[in-house]
DNA sequence: ATTTAAGCGAGACGGTACGTCTGGTCTTTAT
DNA sequence: ATAAAGACCAGACGTACCGTCTCGCTTAAAT
């Protein structure tokens, strides 16, 4: 007796044939990642993948498109939770610890796949876009709560566009990360997030009249 | 240390054998730009740079240990001053203004090479070294110098690191032309800065009591 | 009561379980028979036959050991009394008839199947054993019931051996038919048998006095 | 001064880049007949070719279209006069002998191969075309000779289609060969070659007479 | 009526070969 | 000496097919 053909997933799909065996789909996500801490992803090799999880190759290429959507797979599997959302109550607090705890993360072994897959993105822009979609912007949602928090409160001004905001915070780490030029550390963060609250501007400083000065203060008003 | 002929024929052309390598070298130089202008520096072959080019493959490989490196040269040959170190009398004016110069140039055919190169870096460090130093920290180092006006000239808190006002100004630009989420255009660019200089901290808000309230702007201190 | 152990389909089985389909088993004799006339054995696959015949592989495999001895199966099935066996009084004549009629099936898409079971055989055995055992003896004895008429009415020398007559009747075609030398059409058919019939020799020729004249012809004492 | 571009290959070619490496040729057919000799041509693999070859599948696929052709470019190098084409003075000696070298070569491991390249031809039509253009037809242009020869000294009836005496004299055996019944010996050799010579016909049996008799005879008349 | 032993369609799986491709090296002849 | 031509090696790629296996369902004899 057939039952739900209206609701795709109502309970229990049960579903034919045989099922796809999480044995090997969750083989294939380990192997992955074991592969990448010692190898960058481009070294790592479908046939590697596919002999280290005791699985055929055809497998692989049954569930994923390439090998690059195995490793994002395995990498968003891998790292449940290991960033923190933290809420003490200060938006720059909360940004800092987060910095910290991301920037842990991303120098470590499985974080640093977060750089391949740029890499690997800037070469294949489906990839790219998955990877956006399934991870990225996963994060800066957690991110822009804190954001929003924080101007709720009223600790960070208004006027800064969130998306800005995030970038603002993120982005100097990331190209570190990425360029490999500067040092990244919990003092580093900590200095990042604070100048970043507290603005490169010294207050007491006197412009002196310039024809188009303000101008780029004020111009901004609502592209995007 | 690699032999330079590029830069330094001023003085004796006349070699033993023959020497066409000039021409070779420019026509490599010019047909890799014209080849990454349409396809990814991992999808250009060096066999189709040879090919383009009216080369060997081996004198590519004579000169160059990888076609990364060829595209590298070919970028910084092609590159002669497109993006300007303004100095308008304010470093925050002179940073909007080389951001989006910078951003600009980075998202035309050419500029996108940079994400290439970050992209190849992470799976070759040599490369990324070679890149740091040829490309990033000239960059960095005509930035630098506009950050140092601006701090001379009382403009910009000294108390903030001058790495990481370059990393707060050029990471976010960088971080969006790399994971393509978020614009990139002048009002962007703007925003940007403004955001950086101005910083996000509200002034007139009034933290409340908390328990290590105001250590992260202090700790700061010989880090790692 | 059971009984029927010794004899394997006395009565009926009345087995256990579901019987075996005997509308799964036509299907897929059909359908490998139609895509058989479209493709060599090689190029069709099992899963073909198994969506055409609208069956799952596990069913052919559960019935036969591989794909060839379906084949075989759709073969013998499909070929009932396609070639004659003619009784016309005259050996030579019989073997005339039939040649045509062999050559004529042979060569239509049914009986093209018959190269591509020797070809199969080629690289398995145990195939080849039972394409043997299954087709060709079959064929074999039929062909011999007209040589031994022939034999036992005075027409054929009884010193030729009957493997021998049939191979050299039979053999010269599917020669052809193999290697694809040669054309096959009636003409072709009738003047080999009359050649074989009549032999090569002439019969007024004379040898010329040799050492070892004759020595072939009187050889042959049963050897193996 | 470079003249000979009519003469194909007059003297030396001397074609600008690095010649093809004669090496790597013989290897490739070296280790193909050495792996021919212990497996069908089906599961000889072009990696286990280029492993044993110590060359790269590259290198194969690019003088060769694939692996049975380069297994017939080995198979024709490895045959060089291993069939003798005998000339006693008697083409039915000749033919014996023949039959006798062939069958022995046939029967041997390389021999063996002549099967496996039938087999291959079955569902690879241009490549039996070159089996037939490069081997067959240069055997048969020798066997044509022998039996010329049988002719034109008044042995042979030449009313008898040259192709078909080919075809009955080596016909039985290739039959034998690739379907496994009948057995192949210099006994049974020198017994084909006699029936085909002496042919089957009682020459003192008395045709009864037939409505049709003798038109089988007659007929022939150049189709073909 | 219930149990139980098949048989079945669906389709995932491990294995393995295919022929292609690219990166980078090496060899030969020409300049 | 150095270039162009181009053959070469190593080895990954993604596809295809084979024959096996597992699943949930169906059928029919045996209980």
């Amino acid at each position: 007796m057939r039952k739900q053909q209206t609701l795709e997933h109502a309970e229990k799909p049960k579903k034919r044939g045989r099922h796809r065996s999480l044995e090997a789909k969750s083989a294939i996500l380990k192997a992955t990642l074991q592969l990448l801490e010692r190898e960058s992803l481009r070294k790592v090799t479908a046939d590697a993948i596919a002999r280290r999880a005791g699985v055929s190759k055809a497998t692989i290429y049954k569930w994923w498109p390439n090998k690059s959507m195995v490793a994002l797979d395995a990498y968003l599997a891998g790292m449940t939770d290991r960033v923190a959302t933290p809420d003490t109550g200060s938006a720059e607090e909360d940004f800092t610890e987060q910095l910290k705890s991301l920037t842990a993360f991303y120098t470590s072994t499985l974080g640093r796949l977060f750089c391949q897959f740029i890499a690997e993105g800037q070469s294949d822009p489906g990839f790219l876009a998955s990877f956006r979609e399934r991870f990225l912007y996963a994060r800066r949602d957690a991110a822009r709560v804190m954001w929003r928090r924080g101007v709720d409160r009223g600790e960070i001004r208004s006027a800064v566009d969130g998306e800005i905001v995030l970038d603002l915070i993120y982005g100097p780490t990331i190209f570190r990360l990425l360029a490999g030029h500067g040092s990244l550390n919990d003092s580093e963060s900590e200095a990042m997030v604070e100048a970043v609250f507290g603005g490169l501007r010294r207050l007491d400083y006197q412009r002196r009249p310039q024809k188009k000065a303000g101008s780029l203060v004020k111009r901004r008003n609502g592209q995007r």
